[in-house]
DNA sequence: CCTTTATTGTGTGAAAGTGACGCAAAATAT
DNA sequence: ATATTTTGCGTCACTTTCACACAATAAAGG
């Protein structure tokens, strides 16, 4: 049984935000201490000896940014023996996803200067190599979003359709057409018109709430069906 | 600086090899050693303090198999406190795909009693929690295939059609038309068909040979073509 | 208050893609 | 030489995708 290995492990929790107003942003704190101090890396730590790492990574965020997490899987591992300058710390990166409502409320929740929400488009300049890290969350975000209702976790349980189409359109990066779009989403099946008004914010014909279904999305899934935008 | 952190980081390599004979197959390696000596198991060992990861999990592939990898990626880690009775062993596991012929090879290049092929439908007991990291694998070898071209790496370079349908209807567990298979998969473009006859095994009208062009294939890409079967 | 501006809601037709289907040709097996 | 196995190939119905425009409802601005 080997004993001489010296590597440490740290989990990373990537966490993406999103309101029509400021788009689809990732959750970032600035490093109190060196290496790196002053420079914004994402949220995470060492795991401890008896907490699993997926524990390890909503701890680790809840400590740091006090965000409420909604969806949480695991990302990828980055293992280079050199990412870290004291030692070789090997880091088990999370991707987690956080309702729209949640989003709005950093500010008011944490110290404002130690987390902050940056635009997916406009980061800043990134510890280790943490914008690695980040492309690779944001190509899974993007890639999983057209096959994995994954889409709903970002926006309020109840949300106007063109919040959705929204988030698409950001995403993927190219204008959708509305019609067609809300035409195959409607088709799935998984999404319920409510008889409720979206809150008048600025002008413009007010729209029908709607919300995901995850029931019967499940029951579906079951019967073979295929989520694809 | 922590330094009280007591976990080791070990890699997993799930390799799949395939023949049209005996179908999609996992290599695994029976255990010396204890904990679970005589078990069966996913190759793998510690990773050393200067070698990346992927590094380790080929290097551990070639010292415990013999088995030269083709395609190689990380496929996820595993790492609950208690996966491994000895002490806290985190396992990186990575996805190896080998091409028919060397998956031909195996018996005849490493010590007869120590690796083995097993019939992805027919595995034997497992170590530790092999099981799940094996579902995992072959979920994503399911998942994957249909929108990545990593099929035509368990085949060899020059195949009969036949050969590429049947490994689809075997992974996907489903019977494929013939015809709209053939026609799906040349209107992307990316095989060749070559001047050259299989070598007849058994009855039947021998096929011709096709070949994968990767070139032409991430030139595709670039230009934003869509794999998908 | 009236006009302008912004946003939501809705249907049709052309084009492309998918899926079902059967028979002749070329080889080995008996 | 006859039977059996496997390959190669085209059409038509159906489904899905994509392009496209105008009326309704609200707030904003004069």
């Amino acid at each position: 049984m080997k004993v001489t290995q010296n590597i440490q492990v740290a989990v990373d929790a990537v966490v993406f935000g999103y309101s029509k107003e400021e788009g689809v942003s990732i959750l970032l704190i600035k490093r109190k201490y060196d290496p790196f101090k002053g420079t914004w890396a994402i949220p995470g730590g060492f795991v401890l000896d008896d907490e699993s790492l997926e524990t390890a990574a909503a701890r680790e965020l809840q400590e740091e940014t006090g965000v409420k997490i909604n969806y949480l899987e695991q990302l990828y591992t980055f293992g280079k023996p050199d990412r870290d300058p004291r030692t070789r710390i090997l880091s088990v990166a999370y991707f987690g996803l956080v309702k729209s409502s949640q989003f709005q409320k950093l500010k008011a929740t944490t110290d404002a200067e130690a987390a902050e929400w940056f635009n997916f488009k406009q980061l800043p300049k990134l510890a280790f190599d943490h914008k690695k890290i980040l492309n690779v969350a944001i190509e899974r975000l993007r890639g999983k979003i057209v096959y994995q209702p994954i889409g709903f976790e970002l926006l309020d349980k109840k949300f106007p359709f063109s919040d959705l189409e929204h988030l698409y359109t950001t995403l993927l990066d190219r204008p959708i057409d509305r019609r067609n779009f809300k035409k195959k989403v409607m088709s799935l099946g998984i999404l319920e018109e409510l008889n409720e008004k979206a809150k008048s914010s600025g002008a413009g014909r007010p729209g029908n709430l709607f919300q995901f279904n995850k029931a019967t999305y499940n029951q579906l899934l079951k019967n073979g069906m295929h989520f694809e935008i």
